[in-house]
DNA sequence: GTTATGCCAAATGTATACATTTAGTCAAGA
DNA sequence: TCTTGACTAAATGTATACATTTGGCATAAC
């Protein structure tokens, strides 16, 4: 593996959980050291970081990693709404009816695995992973993933305030499974509409977590 | 101006209107002597391409400026369809009406703009490019800009199909008068709708001019 | 006391030498 | 004749030295 691609992977996550906090400043030499690699290389992750929308030009010293506002989360649904109510309709269309009809069944057991503690939890995120891949694949679009994956940066970003929120964790399954029969049963429109109700309920709890984390910070 | 941002601008322009024609192999060292600047911000300017899903790994050995197919118009029209009924709702709830009603004006004069040779459609396209600016300033999201500017990138390639077809551009420019109007009303219901009608027109006519230019090259 | 200007230090921007990988070709063996 | 392997040449990947730009601080003038 190239040295850029593990510096590119290694910030990229640390930007996504929260080790590097918003803000942060990434300079060259400190972040070259740091991660074990010269400055081209870093430079070369630095710059599709940038691409990316994680971190931004600070008046010409250094990079800062951005924000997630509320006003972030807004924009972000603005987008989000629109194109996963495509990718649904789509797939609904073209995806293979006996590999999301395995998917729902999975499902259909979600609740009992995020029952199943910490290890359910991450198991029941691992099958959103194989349902995200397998809506990537169903769509056979490279200019719709492209711009589908650029968002999921950025709500793997904002997921972390849901974290813990179990009855939401469960409420997500339900609206989830609503979205995945649509798709077995080749029905766009149903399919687009039950995106639609999910991700307003999921925006609503989203804001709610954030605006709760905001007073605390306040409080500090 | 950075030597890489020279680099990325005058490829960026090459590869958009077809200097540098699908297929095309970009190799670091012959770029780099041909635009007089060294490989580090040859590879930057690349980089950014490659992020811009212009040009791919090509095994190993080069990029390769990407192809342009059917397949890839319909695609496109799968993102470009969703993305800009949700930037025609938006604008419509947040745009300032006044300045809109000015660009409708101006579209009022459009045919007139289109009859009056090269000098004239320039001008068409620039108002194009208004409008488009004027978009996303009322829009204020960075992440749907994003997406938006991407996808435009795109756009720009396939719209090369279509020059020279007059009819097509007046017919264009009928289409954008009634997506502004409904801006101008703050209708986003209207607005969304307009576009879809917009671009299903536009979608047809590109898919037409592509075909024929494809029976065109079979013949060669 | 406040503002403007010039210097300094540290950051990014660039060029280039060197390391490493890879595709293509040629030859030898089955 | 076809396949397999090694060698070679040329490409990309990396490190580092050097150039340039820029932000901050100190000093001086108003």
């Amino acid at each position: 593996m190239k040295a850029s691609d593990n510096a590119y992977a290694t910030l990229l996550t640390e930007i996504v959980d929260g080790t590097l906090e918003p803000g942060t400043i990434l300079a060259e030499v400190e972040q070259s050291s740091r991660l074990g690699v010269s400055r081209t290389p870093l430079r070369e992750a630095l710059g599709r970081l940038r691409k990316d929308g994680l971190i931004v030009r600070q008046s010409g010293r250094g990079l800062a990693v951005t924000d997630v506002s509320i006003d972030d989360i807004l924009a972000i649904y603005e987008l989000r709404q629109p194109l996963e109510q495509q990718a649904a309709r789509l797939v609904a269309l073209r995806g293979n009816p006996a590999l999301f009809a395995a998917l729902a069944e999975e499902f259909r057991g979600a609740e009992a695995l995020i029952d199943g503690g910490p290890a359910g939890i991450r198991a029941y995120y691992d099958l959103n992973e194989r349902l995200d891949r397998a809506i990537e694949d169903a769509l056979d679009n490279r200019y719709l993933i492209t711009a589908l994956k650029a968002l999921h940066l950025h709500l793997a970003r904002i997921r972390r305030l849901n974290r813990g929120n179990i009855v939401r964790l469960k409420q997500a399954a339900v609206e989830t499974l609503v979205i995945i029969e649509a798709i077995v049963d080749g029905d766009p429109e149903l399919a687009a509409s039950a995106t639609q109700v999910h991700l307003r309920q999921s925006q609503k709890a989203t804001l709610e977590a954030a605006k709760i984390r905001n007073n605390k910070k306040e409080l500090q």
